[in-house]
DNA sequence: CCAACTGTACTAATTATTATAATACAGTTA
DNA sequence: TAACTGTATTATAATAATTAGTACAGTTGG
């Protein structure tokens, strides 16, 4: 289900709450579906249980899914809300790398195309 | 000169790469401009020698400072060779920052301005 | 020529973080 | 009630970041 790569730098539980981003966002994971519990993906990876939780607990965080106790773990119906620091934080980031981008020599085109590609391949906030 | 935060998870060479490449990016640090020494830096930022110089590794190998062994270290004349797998690493990690800040409700249009902004602050490449 | 600067390299010790392991407790459900 | 869920805690091992100290090599101005 998930490519990690255990002698990554990048620990197991960011690549973890990275790859269940994408899946969410996408919709791969559509709202409110049950998430693999915690053992069971823990089991499967042939990872340990506290790992899985520690990425869950930071989805649950990021307003991503949201856990109940005896139940499971479910994918939050809405996308997080529009929280203005988070925002701002994002818009760094891409602001960084899009400069970056250019520096090396990215063709501007190319990277308004990727604005467009992303925002074919998002799931829009239908209400709102 | 440097805002470095000791206690953040970021270690401190990569918190130094990201804001020298922003330097030379945005030309706060002009093409051959002498970068101050390893021991000078660490002696005002008040951190290990070693440190810095990991930094000043890593920028060396992406291309955006070069050494000379006794003279010191200087901001590359030429933006970093357009490494294929380098610039297709930095579009997926564009792409998805894009589409977490779509999925979070940003517009399209803000996104579209970002690349208008950072084409506007980046050194475009004159000669090639 | 030489003192004082530059980059570079190496080893050791320390600290922080990650991941594992082993339990335990609480709530849900068939 | 048995078997599943999330959650919490403690201890331990492994890894990475950082500091510290030392050393060597090349450059440069006096």
């Amino acid at each position: 289900m998930f490519e990690l790569d255990i002698r990554s730098r990048q620990p197991i539980y960011e690549q973890l709450v990275e790859k269940m981003k994408e899946l969410i966002i996408h919709e791969v994971w559509k709202p409110n579906e049950q998430l693999p519990s915690v053992r069971l993906l823990a089991k499967e990876l042939t990872i340990n249980p506290n790992t899985i939780q520690k990425a869950y607990r930071e989805l649950e965080h990021q307003g991503y899914i949201y856990s109940i106790l005896g139940k499971g773990s479910f994918v939050a119906p809405q996308s997080p809300s529009v929280n203005h620091e988070k925002a701002e934080t994002i818009k760094q980031q891409i602001f960084k790398l899009l400069c970056e981008a250019l520096y090396i020599g990215m063709a501007k085109e190319d990277l308004l195309a990727l604005v467009e590609k992303a925002e074919q391949t998002v799931k829009g906030e239908e209400k709102r």
